[in-house]
DNA sequence: AATTCGGGGAT
DNA sequence: ATCCCAGAATT
C-alpha cells in the first residue's frame, strides 16, 4: 500500500528531526552552562531589567552596552523611577550610545507600564508588543528570559547561526527568508529553560560561529550542521547586498514662462521613472560639449514648450 | 522592500 | 577601510 509506505516514511523523516532537535537543545544548553559569560544583566530575571538590557542590546555589541547598562540600572533601578524621570536625564545617560530613540522610547514604555499596567511589567506577548521599541524579538526576548515563556527569537547571531544549521541558501534580509528562520527559531524550542536556550542561541552565534570564520572545532553543534557538513561556512549566509551609494553632482534648469514652469516627465528606465521633473544634467564632465549640449537640450525643450508643459 | 537611525568593535 | 552589531519604526 503506496499510502502506508508514506506514512512510514514521514514517520520516520519525523522522527529523525525530532532526534535532531533534541540533541541540538541538549548540546546548546550544556554548552551554554559551560561557556556563558558572566553578563550584568544575566543576575537577575527582573522583567524591568531584562526589558532594559535588551533595548540597549539593538543592534549594539555586548562589550560597549555592559557600563551603559550597569549606570543606568543604578541610577534608573525600577520602572517608576525611570517614569519619574525627566526625559532630558534619560538622555544624558544615553549619550554615546546611539540611536537615541531607544532612550526617548524606553521613557516612553516606562510611563505607560506605570500608568496602564500599575507599574508592573506586562507578562503577555501582545501587550508587550504594543509597547514602544519593542518588536518581535524583543517581546520574545523579555517574555523568554524573564517568565520562561515559550516564544522564538531571531537576531543578527541566531540568523546567522541558524542559516549555517541547515544551510539555508535563502537571503536572510528577504520577507521569505526571515519568516523560515522564524518558523526555525520556534521549532528549536525547548519546553523548559526557553530563555537559557534563546540566550545560548545568541551566544554561540556570537562567540564560535562568528561572521568571517566560525570556530567549528569549538562548536557543540558541529556534528549536527549542515553547513560544516558541505564546507560551506563562508558562503552561507549569503552576504548582505549592500547599499552602494554614489555620489551625483547635477544641475536643474527651471524655466519659467508666466506662471507655468518647464516639467519633463521621466522615462521608465531612468531614475524617478515615470515622475515629472525639471530638466536635470549630471555636471561631473564640466568641459565645452558637455555645456553645449545642455544648452541645446534646454533650447529644445523650452521650443516645445506648449507641447510638453504641464 | 528599502531607509533611517549611530557609535564603536572586529578583521 | 570595510563589515558588522542581542532591531524597530517609517515610508
Amino acid at each position: 500500500m503506496p499510502e502506508v509506505v508514506q506514512e512510514d516514511q514521514a514517520q520516520s523523516l519525523g522522527r529523525k528531526a525530532s532526534y535532531w532537535r533534541q540533541a541540538l537543545r541538549r548540546r546548546v544548553l550544556n554548552w551554554f552552562g559551560a561557556h556563558a559569560r558572566d553578563l550584568p544583566w544575566r543576575r537577575t530575571s527582573d522583567p524591568y531589567r531584562v526589558w532594559v538590557s535588551e533595548v540597549m542590546l539593538q543592534q549594539t555589541q555586548v562589550a560597549t552596552v555592559v557600563s551603559y547598562y550597569e549606570r543606568f540600572v543604578a541610577r534608573f533601578p525600577n520602572v517608576e523611577t525611570l517614569a519619574r524621570a525627566n526625559e532630558r536625564e534619560v538622555l544624558k545617560l544615553w549619550e554615546g550610545l546611539g540611536y537615541y530613540r531607544r532612550a526617548r522610547q524606553l521613557h516612553r514604555t516606562a510611563k505607560q507600564v506605570v500608568e496602564n499596567h500599575g507599574g508592573e511589567f506586562p507578562s503577555d506577548f501582545e501587550s508587550v508588543l504594543s509597547l514602544p521599541g519593542i518588536g518581535r524579538y524583543t517581546a520574545g526576548a523579555i517574555l523568554s528570559i524573564a517568565f520562561d515563556q515559550r516564544h522564538p527569537i531571531l537576531e543578527a547571531n541566531t540568523i546567522r547561526l541558524l542559516s549555517r544549521l541547515v544551510a539555508s541558501r535563502e537571503d536572510p534580509a528577504s520577507s521569505a527568508g526571515t519568516n523560515s528562520l522564524w518558523r526555525l527559531a520556534e521549532d528549536l524550542l525547548p519546553r523548559k529553560k526557553v530563555g537559557d536556550f534563546n540566550q545560548a542561541l545568541m551566544e554561540l552565534g556570537s562567540e564560535i560561529c562568528s561572521p568571517r570564520s566560525p570556530k567549528c572545532a569549538e562548536c557543540p553543534v558541529s556534528n549536527l550542521c549542515e553547513v560544516n557538513r558541505l564546507g560551506l561556512q563562508t558562503e552561507i549566509p549569503a552576504a548582505k547586498t549592500k547599499t552602494n551609494y554614489e555620489n551625483v553632482n547635477e544641475v536643474a534648469v527651471v524655466v519659467w514662462r508666466g506662471n507655468r514652469v518647464l516639467l519633463r516627465q521621466c522615462r521608465e528606465d531612468e531614475r524617478w521613472a515615470g515622475l515629472w521633473d525639471f530638466l536635470r544634467f549630471g555636471v561631473s564632465d564640466s568641459g565645452n560639449r558637455r555645456r553645449t549640449f545642455i544648452a541645446k537640450t534646454v533650447a529644445d525643450w523650452t521650443g516645445g514648450f506648449d507641447r510638453h508643459h504641464r
